[in-house]
DNA sequence: ATAATTAAAGACAAAGTTATCTTTAATTAT
DNA sequence: ATAATTAAAGATAACTTTGTCTTTAATTAT
């Protein structure tokens, strides 16, 4: 469904919202280890995301790390979906046309569109609050690891 | 959702069942041509589909090309993801863990799975005339042209 | 000030996907 | 038989995604 960059970002922000403070910043080594992911790919990935504290944020230095404010932790799913550059996916047309449209369908559209509104609503309902929490419970996991 | 091929694969099969018969059989280029695909590629990409008449036939020569039977045209919508290889969409994880399971979920886990079983149950009971059809009353269409 | 620690930035490499082109094989029509 | 037509097979190229490694900049502790 999405690329491995946005998996990972989705698990690593996941991963900071349980776990981070802002004096307790995680630095990209313990993210990386924890979500399983490659370490300089998963920070090129966190760039996307610390401009501007869009979803986390990032300082430099001893001490420094990832964390995440309270304020983000209330964001939606598809804000990081967004910053990621892969929010259209919800737009794409099950078989390729250029844009998934009532104008337009192709023959899977009529079924498949109330699949998106699901889909959608998913993503916009969702906060990364919400998904941190279930890791807390110990109801849902992070990592990737086969066993 | 789907690669490029596999969206071509869709479409291409989808349009066969359209126009084709045993004695009317289609061109890779007029195949192309109506789905707007790259004709090389999609005839490397109907290659795996064709092989035991698995989802469509073709023949060699002149008067050839390709076609599908009645007995295909009766298949789902997932035969053709089968053969494509991108069956096993539907078991991903949407976080990226190794597999999609109850056993050990991510934090969408829970919300997902509702989704997904209406995908799986999509891909398993539309047929390609189904679709086919829609293209033929002209409720649906195949082609990417933008306007 | 200096050294240590951390993320950011950038160059590069490996792998996968998409696409093109050429040659071969099968079939038909003459 | 020969030529024409069509898909199959194979080689290769272009592009994208994924991943690594090195250098730079910011921050902290001494
Ligand atoms: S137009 Fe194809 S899924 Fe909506
Ligand atoms: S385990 Fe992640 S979607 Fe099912």
């Amino acid at each position: 469904m999405f690329s491995k960059a946005t998996e990972y970002a989705l698990r690593a922000t996941i991963y900071i919202a349980q776990r981070s403070s802002v004096d307790n910043k995680l630095s990209i080594h313990e993210i990386a280890k924890a979500i399983d992911s490659p370490v300089s790919f998963t920070a090129k990935i966190l760039q996307l995301l610390t401009p501007g504290n869009k979803v986390i944020s990032a300082v430099r230095g001893p001490k420094g790390g990832f964390y995440i404010t309270e304020q983000c932790k209330k964001l939606p799913v598809r804000a990081i979906l967004i910053a990621m550059g892969e929010s259209e996916i919800l737009d794409k047309c099950v078989l390729g046309l250029n844009k998934c449209s009532e104008a337009k369908p192709c023959p899977m559209h009529s079924q498949y569109k109330h699949i998106k509104q699901q889909l959608i609503s998913l993503f916009e309902t969702k906060t990364i609050q919400q998904l941190a929490e279930d890791i807390d419970d110990g109801t849902a996991f992070l990592n990737v690891k086969k066993n």
